[in-house]
DNA sequence: AATGAATGAGAGTTCATTCAT
DNA sequence: AATGAATGAACTCTCATTCAT
């Protein structure tokens, strides 16, 4: 029995995290919701008190390992470039891996405080996991440098939403490419010298 | 007269512009738009045909003088570094400045085709026109350059909606934090021996 | 200035006129009423207090001539067949002569008494005319004689407003066709046998 | 259950029916529909999708049985007298049995296209009907006769609902007399000679 | 535990009517 | 007299939630 109830609990969240993740929380009906599921309108209100909670629990279940995750890759490495690539990797994976599930991402209800509440800590924990590594590196402004390198990896990853034949290779391409670009900026990819002088007084340029 | 239904319109945009960009669209309804304009519910309905339109219109008027603003400021200066701070700059200021208007961003409706269309041709427009700076700077990657830079600012532009004390000082800290970021990388902040060695083995480090 | 209100008056009828004529009267708004009448909405009530009051003045308007028109028509004839046929050229030719303006008959709402007594006076008093002719000729059902009449008359003048090639003549023919028929019956075009016989060779039925 | 669900279809219906047939299409309002159903206003939409779903439904309901009703009853009589006996007996009795719920006619919507379709389509097979008895009987204007037979009875169908003691008794009676007018024409009811001379004496009028 | 018929508050929208100009 | 921008009551329809079975 405790299998069966969880089986709905999961099957539940499963239709509810297609459902949220491609249509956004106020196109998806609690109908839907249970028809998804294989179940009735009612039996829905047994395992979640209402929609809020049932997207409170999708978005929970959804960013639950990705901390932990995170933390147990970090440990097996030490070099900043490792870290930053792991950091990427697992970012652009961790929603490549979900992507036949979540083609759009959440579009939340603004009015539930606790939905609110726990996104806002996810998303500290998160920058603090990323500051924390530029911290150790010696960062002088590690708040900013996590902010920016998060920003960075969370427009690479609409790619996966938005492109069809987005493959997984394109996803660690793209990681690798964060975490070289975030080290060595752009340069990595210019010439120096086009950097800081004029085009107007450059003449090596094609 | 002339100035009389602009002004309407101007206020039904304004109320909106507000209500929309802290509630999003499903939590803010006619009515309420109706009241912060100080006119009738039934008047909205003569300045836009729907709510979905008026949505788009917010829109509209929202991103329509970001892009020709930032192709004047463009032309004004030639090297990788002051063009990636006036893109910087123009990102996070723009914002600035709505800021009272807009606390939260868009949480648009996903049905809506022109004004999905609309959003997709500005993003496409915006892409292009940063990418056209990391081509002309013979960039390998300009694309995924732009995404990375766009993104970065895009994060760091939260702030200044989150952040009640945020001042315009602030955003243009952040616009040259971000300029030169992506140009030299995290290694400007960093001793370059740290990017590479691992922690356990250093000896240096305080 | 007479003249101007009595043609704005006018204006404003005609216009309602076809309105409710072929769009009935929850059909038609005021706003159309005022466009085709080429004024402005407010101007409407000038001339009429409410929809309902013009909806009335618009009936009127219809029907008023058509007793008086009979009255003086039939002052003319003195046989019932002359009288019949005069009954139902008017009533077919009145509507004839309208039917770019009526393409379909009214729609009334049912909630406003002034209305409906007028339009129950009008049926009265056409009843009343109609079953004078029926006892001026001896008739002993006076009433259920110009019930009949006028219903078949009622559903011939249909195809007026139907059938976009009808003409004039198609009118006429009709009219002489109900007068013929409500005198002599079927019996006028069929054979007297087939009336009380059975078509095939059958005697015994009853 | 399957009567439950039966149980509720019906109370709509029927309330549908008696609001549409006194009050018309837009004077009757969803929720006073449901009030009278006994059930709350979201319940009617489990049952019918819209007003004009609705609506049809009601239309269809009450015109279903009468032509198929019509034909078997037709079968069974083969004289032409008869025949026309049992379409007016038909006709006025149908109406005369639903008369506690129409109290007055439909009035109905002209924008919905599958309305509009039905209730043509129902007066076609109807005429069709009534034709066929006529050609049977070799007329030479079947059309018109139909259209004129089917008036002469509609109107006459009109007393049922507007005079409050009308009864079966005077239901038939009309049914006969519609019958043997429509056969002998007034002549019946008539001395033959005052339909051709003048009542009074005249002998000169055309 | 599971159902799904029933509920009813609440949304967007329309349009007859008013009234300041 | 004429205007038409503004109004707001009133409508249809949706859908999260409940509860008798």
């Amino acid at each position: 029995m405790g299998s069966t109830v969880s089986h709905k609990h999961t099957a539940i969240l499963d239709a509810a995290y297609e459902l949220f993740g491609s249509g956004g929380f106020y196109e998806t009906k609690m109908s839907e919701v249970a028809e998804k599921a294989g179940i009735a309108k009612g039996t829905v209100y047994l395992y979640f008190k209402s929609k809020e909670e049932l997207f409170l629990a999708v978005t929970r279940r959804d960013c639950e390992g990705f901390l932990e995750q995170l933390e147990q890759k970090l440990k097996h490495c030490s070099s900043l470039q490792a870290k930053l690539t792991v950091i990427a990797s697992h970012h652009l994976l961790y929603y490549y891996e979900r992507k036949q599930h979540t083609k759009l991402f959440f579009r939340a209800p603004n009015n539930h405080p606790e939905l609110m509440a726990f996104m806002a800590q996810f998303m500290e924990e998160y920058m603090q996991a990323v500051m924390k590594v530029m911290q150790d590196s010696g960062a002088r402004e590690p708040e900013l440098l996590a902010e920016s390198y998060i920003g960075t990896l969370d427009r690479l990853k609409m790619d996966i939403m938005l492109r069809p034949g987005f493959t997984e290779e394109d996803a660690r391409k793209r990681a690798d490419f964060a975490a070289g670009l975030f080290i060595h900026g752009a340069l990595g990819s210019l010439k120096e010298a086009q950097v800081h002088t004029i085009p107007e007084e450059e003449e090596d340029k094609a």
